[in-house]
This record gives structure tokens, C-alpha cells and sequence, in this order.
RNA sequence: GGUUCCAUAGCUCAACUGGAUAGAGCAACUGCCUUCUAAGCAGUAGGUCGCAGGUUCGAGUCCUGCUGGAAUCACCA
């Protein structure tokens, strides 16, 4: 049993003996002993004064007296106003680290037997990946592993966006001005090329307007006539129809971005369990809107679009489906919803979807629960904050947008270029080294999105984002290269550290005791981030982590030691952070190398 | 305008969900490499937690109002 819950159980049984009341488990609340108190755990009596009748000082006076001569972990105690502090002895610290030394499944949490989908990444197939994505898609991942790692049965799902009036503009542009292009006689990826395309009817666009504005139109009406837009809705009819000739197009064009975007996930070490495209569930999602018609929960209006009445709720009338019969953004959300239940069964569907979209996902949850969806309970938004820049929002109107792969070259460069300068891996062929850079820059750039709590719109500093310093990804990954370096010594030296014995330890240094008691927390942070959703919770934990490690590290030399069974244990506690940096590091889809 | 969200050190972020004297990193300054990897460690300085009330033994955290910012309210996705 963990030490927090055996001083739990016995702060009961001593409460009950002292002042005849049983606590209840809410009551039951520990905290961490802050840093300038002796003591590890803290314990508030000022919830509890009105069963002991007596000043919360007075309380946690007998209480702290009569569990510390009473029970086995407890040392010592002190109190400060109603704050009983506990000092667990080091005995009991030390069997902990053993157990977590012992344990082969530590950081995995028992089973739920619960089944969760998490869809991510969702791109359009109308332009490459930018910095937003990255955010989605780091995410996305880590989470489904913090997930995975606390006991749910997890299964990542990708949600291809390839149909719509974006995608149509994108072809319209290519036909009219791509004299046959194709990625390799344009030497670039296919999904940056699409992109180009689209960018390009961007441009044609407003042309027009521009003209049509100067013949004497209004901007607004300009825009609903422009010639290109007509087009592009008629190509959208078009596909929907099955024209050959338009679904050739979308198909040879969707088979280039596929390719770039495949490229771009195994780069960012992302996957995915199953890939839906829109493109074949906005069928599904029409059929769900004739049957909420059937119900009349939905209703036609006169020029032949279905709408959903929300004003009930305190939302609007939404649109389910255009008067031309085409679909929707929601109508292909709801076919997914149902597809994705079908295929899965799933106690919960977490959508990491940004926030801007928050509005979008309350009226899809309210419009399954119309529909009596079983599912429709387990729906979760999972809403994050966008990224800004120092310069704004990223614009892509403007040329402001990050774009992934280019980020990812320049963070590998810059990751480049720090290890030449402080020339640390002599003995690395070119092979290696580049690997290294690879993890390194990822590292970075991972470990920089995945900090700040999720729901929480984050600035990305370019000049923060390439520093190796201080409370950043390779900073976790030095830590960790540090401690496999001394491990490697070890077992050169024929040191079998495995075998040291907790109960000859003499003096231990004063930060074990705190690395031993965050070790023990990884578990219940697993916990809280599976909660919560927040792979920051992860992030902030692996960095106290590293941070009080080095202190370590730095003030008590572990291979100099002369003490043989202290020796032994320096090295397996040092291996022991090691192994939970790199689980930590994994949840955050991180990888961290042995050498740097 | 309606709805929702945000505001903590010069900057970027924490604060164990209501607990003690609000913590890290960056930037600034001072020490520590005859080295288990200095991509590190230790220290100094930096705060009316946007403002004003309220609830509570206790509020950065909960409630109300105000100020400032963002998102959204499309026959875009």
C-alpha cells in the first residue's frame, strides 16, 4: 500500500480514537508539506475542528502526538496553526522506493475496462500542416497515450476532411492555372502543392471581386456572384453527384496531399488506429437528418434546407443541410458520430478539436442527445486554446502561418547546431548524429506545446521555442542522457547495482527523500492527467522531476562513492528517475537518447 | 449586441482543485568545471494575483459588478 494511503487509514483511526468521529475520505485531504516546514505530508485541521470540539492547533496537536507514537512511518510532527505536518521515516521512503524499484508495470494503472476513441489531427486536404496542427496533433497523441497509460482501452482515430467547398476550390484553381502539374515536376510535396492551389483561388477571388466592386457591386453581394465561387459550388454539386470527372480530379489530388501529410505524421511520430474521411460519412450524416426530420425534431424550410431548432437550449437555428440538397460541416459530423459508434462502441469519444470550434461541438452534442443517440453521453469536446505568435494570430491571408514541416527543419538545424557547438558526441557517425538532432528537435518543439495547459490560448515565441535551456525538452533529455551515462560506467565497472540493500543504508542525501515521494506521485499525476486531459500535468511533473534530480547529481557524486551498498543504491535510484523521465517523456510522445 | 473563455514577476508559464510567507524558466546580476556530460547546480533581484465588493477560520482559486482582451453567433470548415 502507497505510504500516503497507510497514514490516511491510521490519521482515521487515530481521529476516531481521540474525538469518537469517523472521517470521511474527503475529509481525509494530505497535502505536500511545503518546502520551508519539516515534513512531507501536511494535514489541515481546520475542516475538521467542529468534530474534535477543540482549536485546530489544539487538534492537530493530539493528533500528531498520538499517530506519531502509534505508528510505524510516522517520524516526527509538527504543528504550525492548524497545520499538522508529518515526517515519514526513511525506512518507510525506502521500502517505497524499493516496491517502485520492483515494479515492472509502474506507470501503468490497473484496467477500467472502459473504451475511449480520441480523434485528432483533422486535417483539410486543401493545404499542408501549420503550427496549430502541431498543437492538435501532439496533443492528440499524448493524450491517447496518458490515456492508455491510466487503465483505458484507447484507440486514435483521424478524421480526414477531404470534401467541401474548400477542397473544390483548390481543384478549380489547379484546373484552371496547374497546366498538369504533379508533385515531382514541381519538386515539392503534394500537400504543399494543393495548398499553393488553394492560395491561388484565394487570390483569383478577390480579383474579381475587386472588378466587380469597381463596375459598381457591392463587396458582399460581389462575393456570393463572383464567377469563381459559382464554379466552385457547381464542382462541389458535381462531386456529390459522382461526376467522373471531378471525383478523378479530388482523387489524383488527394493521393498527393495524402502523401505529403503521411510524410509529415511519421516525422511528428504520430498515428492512428483508423482513418475516417468525410467523404464517406456525409452520406451517413444526411441519412441521421432525414430521420430527425422524420421525428420533427429537425424542419424543412421553404427553399428545400433542413434546420435545427436549438433556441430551446439557449442556442440558434442551425443549418443541417443547404437548399442545393449539399451537405454540411455538422451534417458530415453527425454521420461520423454514428460511423465511429458503430465501428467502436465507445464509452467516450473525446474530439481534440481547438476552441474556436467550442460553439460548433455544443450543438452536436445537443443535436445526438435529440436524436437519442445511446453515445451521446460520452461525447467530449476536448477544446484547446490557439496558438498566437508574437506578431498576432496566424493569418494565413497575411503569410503569418508556421508551417509545420519548415518548423520542424529549422528546429532539427538549430538542435544541429548546439550539439556542434558544445561538441559533445565525438564518437557519433553521421547516422547517429542525425538522429540525435531529430530527437532533439522534436523534443523541443514537442515538449514547448505540450507545457502549457491545453485549454489555455499559448503565445509560440520562435526565439523560446529553439532555446535548450532551462525548462525545456532537451533540458529533460540532458537528464536523462546524464544518469544512462553513468549507468553505462556501472556496468562497465562490473557493478551489479541491482543488488544494494535499503536496510544497511546509512545517511542518505536530503533529496531522496523528495525524489523518492515524487516517484511515488507518478502514478496519481497519471491519474490526474487522464482526468483532466492536460499532458501539462506530465510536463510540469517530468521537469520537478529532472530539475530535482540534478541537485542531486550535482551535490552527492554517485560513482565516487566508497560506501559499495550506497554506491549500488545511487545507482539504481539514479536509474529509477531515469526510467520514469523516459515513461514521462514517452506520455509525452517524446523520446529521450541515451547520449547528447 | 447575445453567448462563452481569458487576465498571476519585464516576458512565457505553474500553483496538487478553498490552505501556510504565490513558484519555475527566460532576460539581468553573483558564484561553481585538475569534469560520474556546465544543454548543469547554487544564489541575488523582481508580485496592490486586472479593479471593487462579497462568502469563508482561510480566496490567485468560489459569487456579484466593473475594466481590458479573445473566440463565436455563416447555405465556410
Amino acid at each position: 500500500m502507497k505510504l500516503i494511503n497507510i497514514l490516511k487509514s491510521e490519521l482515521a483511526d487515530t481521529f476516531q480514537k481521540l474525538f469518537g468521529h469517523t472521517l470521511q475520505a474527503t475529509d481525509l485531504n494530505l497535502l505536500p508539506t511545503r518546502k520551508e516546514f519539516e515534513g512531507d505530508y501536511t494535514f489541515v485541521t481546520f475542516p475538521v475542528a467542529r468534530y474534535t470540539k477543540k482549536s485546530p492547533e489544539e487538534s492537530a496537536q493530539l493528533l500528531g502526538k498520538a499517530i506519531t507514537e502509534t505508528s510505524e512511518i510516522v517520524e516526527s510532527y509538527n504543528v504550525v496553526k492548524g497545520f499538522l505536518n508529518l515526517k515519514i521515516n526513511i525506512k518507510a521512503w525506502l521500502e517505497t522506493f524499493e516496491t517502485i524499484y520492483q515494479n515492472e508495470l509502474f506507470g501503468q494503472l490497473a484496467g477500467k475496462g472502459k473504451k475511449v476513441i480520441i480523434e485528432y489531427s483533422s486535417p483539410n486536404t486543401n493545404k499542408p500542416l501549420h503550427l496549430g496542427h502541431l498543437r492538435n496533433n501532439f496533443l492528440g497523441y499524448s493524450v491517447s497515450l496518458i490515456q492508455q497509460a491510466a487503465g483505458y482501452d484507447v484507440h486514435k482515430v483521424n478524421l480526414v476532411n477531404d470534401r467541401g467547398i474548400h477542397i473544390c476550390k483548390s481543384m478549380l484553381a489547379y484546373e484552371k492555372f496547374g497546366n498538369g502539374e504533379t508533385p515531382e515536376s514541381a519538386g515539392i510535396k503534394g500537400d504543399h502543392l494543393i495548398g499553393k492551389y488553394y492560395v491561388r483561388f484565394d487570390q483569383e477571388y478577390k480579383k474579381e471581386i475587386a472588378l466587380m466592386q469597381d463596375d459598381g457591386m457591392d463587396k458582399e453581394k460581389a462575393e456570393k456572384e463572383a464567377l469563381l465561387m459559382k464554379q466552385a459550388q457547381k464542382m462541389l454539386q458535381a462531386w456529390e453527384q459522382g461526376d467522373t470527372a471531378v471525383v478523378d480530379l479530388w482523387k489524383k489530388m488527394n493521393a498527393w496531399v495524402y502523401e505529403g501529410f503521411d510524410q509529415t505524421y511519421a516525422r511528428m511520430g504520430v498515428s492512428f488506429d483508423k482513418t475516417y474521411h468525410e467523404s464517406n460519412t456525409y452520406l451517413l450524416g444526411k441519412t441521421l437528418v432525414e430521420e430527425g426530420l422524420g421525428k420533427a425534431l429537425f424542419y424543412k424550410k421553404e427553399d428545400g434546407s433542413v434546420w435545427v431548432d436549438l433556441s430551446d437550449e439557449g442556442l440558434d437555428e442551425k443549418l443541417l443541410l443547404r437548399s442545393d440538397g449539399t451537405s454540411v460541416y455538422m451534417t458530415q459530423d453527425l454521420g461520423t458520430a454514428e460511423l465511429k459508434y458503430k465501428d467502436f462502441h465507445y464509452d467516450k469519444s473525446v474530439y481534440v478539436v481547438g476552441n474556436e470550434q467550442d460553439y460548433h461541438f455544443e450543438v452536436l452534442f445537443k443535436i445526438l442527445k435529440k436524436l437519442n443517440r445511446p453515445y451521446a453521453e460520452g461525447l467530449f469536446h476536448l477544446s484547446y486554446g490557439m496558438v498566437d505568435l508574437p506578431s498576432g494570430k496566424m493569418k494565413s491571408r497575411e503569410g503569418t502561418v508556421v508551417d509545420a514541416d519548415d518548423l520542424m527543419d529549422e528546429m532539427a538545424e538549430t538542435a544541429k547546431k548546439h550539439t556542434q557547438e558544445l561538441g559533445k558526441i565525438d564518437g557519433f557517425d553521421e547516422e547517429q548524429a542525425g538522429l540525435l538532432y531529430e530527437t532533439l528537435a522534436l523534443g523541443a518543439l514537442k515538449y514547448f506545446l505540450l507545457k502549457v495547459d491545453p485549454k489555455k490560448r499559448m503565445l509560440f515565441n520562435p526565439e523560446e521555442s529553439i532555446q535548450f535551456h532551462g525548462n525545456t525538452g532537451p533540458f529533460i533529455q540532458y537528464t536523462h542522457a546524464r544518469i544512462a551515462a553513468i549507468i553505462r560506467k556501472a556496468e562497465q565497472l562490473g557493478i551489479d547495482y541491482k543488488s544494494f540493500d535499503i536496510h544497511v543504508l546509512g545517511k542518505t542525501h536530503e533529496t531522496v527523500r523528495q525524489l523518492i515521494y515524487m516517484l511515488d506521485d507518478y502514478d496519481r499525476l497519471i491519474g490526474e492527467a487522464a482526468e483532466s486531459f492536460s499532458p501539462a500535468i506530465i510536463a510540469q511533473y517530468v521537469y520537478d522531476l529532472s530539475k530535482e534530480f540534478n541537485r542531486f547529481y550535482t551535490e552527492e557524486p554517485i560513482l565516487k562513492e566508497e560506501d559499495i551498498n550506497y554506491l549500488k543504491f545511487k545507482v539504481a535510484f539514479s536509474s529509477q528517475v531515469a526510467l520514469t523521465i523516459k515513461h514521462a517523456m514517452g506520455l509525452l510522445g517524446i523520446s529521450v537518447p541515451d547520449r547528447m
